[in-house]
DNA sequence: ACGTCCATGCAGTGACACTACAGGGACACG
DNA sequence: CGTGTCCCTGTAGTGTCACTGCATGGACGT
């Protein structure tokens, strides 16, 4: 039973097919079929199934490639075992973020772990709807991933995803610097009923959450531009445009715009580092993880995450 | 890191070298020097060092050893993974056991695997010295060992090494039929001062028990032969060439030799099953294994083993 | 009906791990 | 103190095997 073979299957699954397995294994689809075909060879059982011009796994493949976690997870375990004995640890680590999360957290990681010798740090921005979360973790190391405070946890959490929780991020309103709720201290959900609305793409994280609001204050929320950007968004806000939920740490940089803590609603979000549990025994992957909690603790305030 | 190269690595310590690792693993001394070297680069620190002329693990080694482990268990869980799919467990499992547990042992679970469709076992018989048991997993799967009673556990208990106890056996004093403690219900230490003693070799299971005897008795014991196999030893005792400590089980069966209760001293041996973790993980092996627990506590007898 | 996408099979090639053999150090013996 | 033996370690050679490239077939959408 090939490790490499079980790496593979791991993949096909999170990736949804041979092709993006590929992709993300630097393989030719060619090679993972032939892995795939080997495994099944091996274990006895067919392990995939054709499904449409695609394929899925069956329960055999869902069982083995858990193991394959585990398998991951020992293999690790076992690097880190002899990292142990190594003076200090070294090796570059790639992790990825969300715009706005980057924009927060990534300056600030970097510094921190330029002070820590021998670590790499390569970093990237992604923009990803919110279930495609996950299947970032077989090209980067950690994934830093928002989602709605309340919604429910990421699939596979636990056994397949590790979660480390950044902080909470309350969602404020933006509007603009001149609009007549911008001395308030606090609005609540019925106050912004007459508003136009910027929101975020369909199925990105926080979308949802306008939903919420606009569902307290009795009806639906008119939404005039759907736009990912933060600094865009208060562009457009300032510009008077419409208003926006924005997060508290992130958003309030443009000179024309005043966020504004909405009351009587729970919206938020959670900004969590996603990764999968096998490079999570990584020891400059737990280093880098430290600081990155560190780094989150700081700017959120002296107040408690949780 | 090549999982391959793991197992090399656990098997050098069992063994205690590279030749004998080869030998158990099917390859020649310089592959195994090769993986060594190779793992040792990708590890970054040194795993062996040279002693005399062998070689030991470094602390490295060993904790890269132990990790080795893991990584084999994690392996074949995912192999038993894909068999509960399959309808049926099949494949072939390799049994050693030292003589008398080979014949208490043996014949009937060759008879209740036979019954279980589609498991072959190979059985074979090794007699080798109490510290040497452990490596002998490398060879077969399950070995059949015994250790004095009361004794020190098998080194590596635990993670290195699963021990499934299958029973207790005492051990009592084998005379020839004829002689005046015969009939006795059962002797002391102190009966026994007189006699000559037939022992078996030096560094065997039980080997301490008769020291541990004598010494009850306060005279060092007078060995006049050292036999391992005991048919050959009842044969000996038979013929009034001496007396001998023999498990009772296994013992008896030679018309002219009888066995007399040890009393005021505790003397006995446990006989245990000998297992690498990631072997017991096979599902064909559990299945011998249980059958292998059940059919010592039908030959034990009724009274409960521990 | 056609184009696109995806998984799969087959031939070719390159890398790599093994065997065979030679070399060097260490212990035991005479 | 020399010699023999044992054991581990390098080097050259070879065979195997996994990957790339390309062609094929099926499925979905236009």
């Amino acid at each position: 039973m090939d490790v490499r073979a079980l790496e593979t299957l791991r993949a096909v699954r999170t990736q949804g097919g041979v092709s993006a397995a590929a992709t993300v294994l630097h393989l030719t689809p060619s090679a993972v079929s032939q892995q795939l075909a080997a495994l099944t060879r091996d274990a006895g059982v067919p392990l995939t199934e054709r499904i449409g011009r695609g394929l899925r796994l069956t329960p055999a493949g869902e069982a083995l490639a858990d193991a394959a976690v585990d398998v991951a997870v020992a293999v690790e375990r076992a690097r880190a075992a002899c990292a142990v004995f190594l003076d200090r640890p070294e090796g570059t680590v790639r992790v990825s973020a969300f715009q706005s999360g980057a924009r927060l957290l990534l300056p600030g990681l970097l510094t921190r772990v330029a002070a820590l010798d021998g670590i790499d740090l390569e970093c990237s921005d992604e923009d990803v709807a919110q279930d495609e979360f996950p299947a970032l973790t077989d090209r980067v190391d950690v994934v830093v991933a928002h989602r709605p405070d309340g919604g429910a946890g990421w699939p596979g959490e636990g056994a397949r995803l590790r979660v480390v929780p950044l902080l909470r991020e309350p969602l404020d309103v933006a509007v603009p610097a001149d609009h007549p709720l911008a001395g308030r201290g606090s609005v609540r959900p019925g106050d912004l009923v007459d508003e136009e609305w910027i929101a975020v793409r369909q199925g990105f994280p926080v979308a949802r959450v306008l939903e919420a609001v606009a569902a307290a204050a009795g009806a639906p929320p008119r939404i005039a531009h759907r736009i990912n950007d933060f600094s865009v968004v208060e562009a457009l806000v300032a510009a008077g445009h419409g208003v926006s939920l924005v997060p508290r740490h992130t958003g309030g940089t443009h000179p024309g715009v005043r966020l504004v803590a909405l009351a009587g609603v729970r919206a938020g979000r959670r900004v969590e580092a996603l990764l999968r549990p096998d490079v999570a025994e990584r020891l400059v992957v737990r280093r880098v993880l430290d600081e990155l909690v560190a780094e989150a603790a700081e700017v959120s305030g002296p107040a408690p995450v949780r």
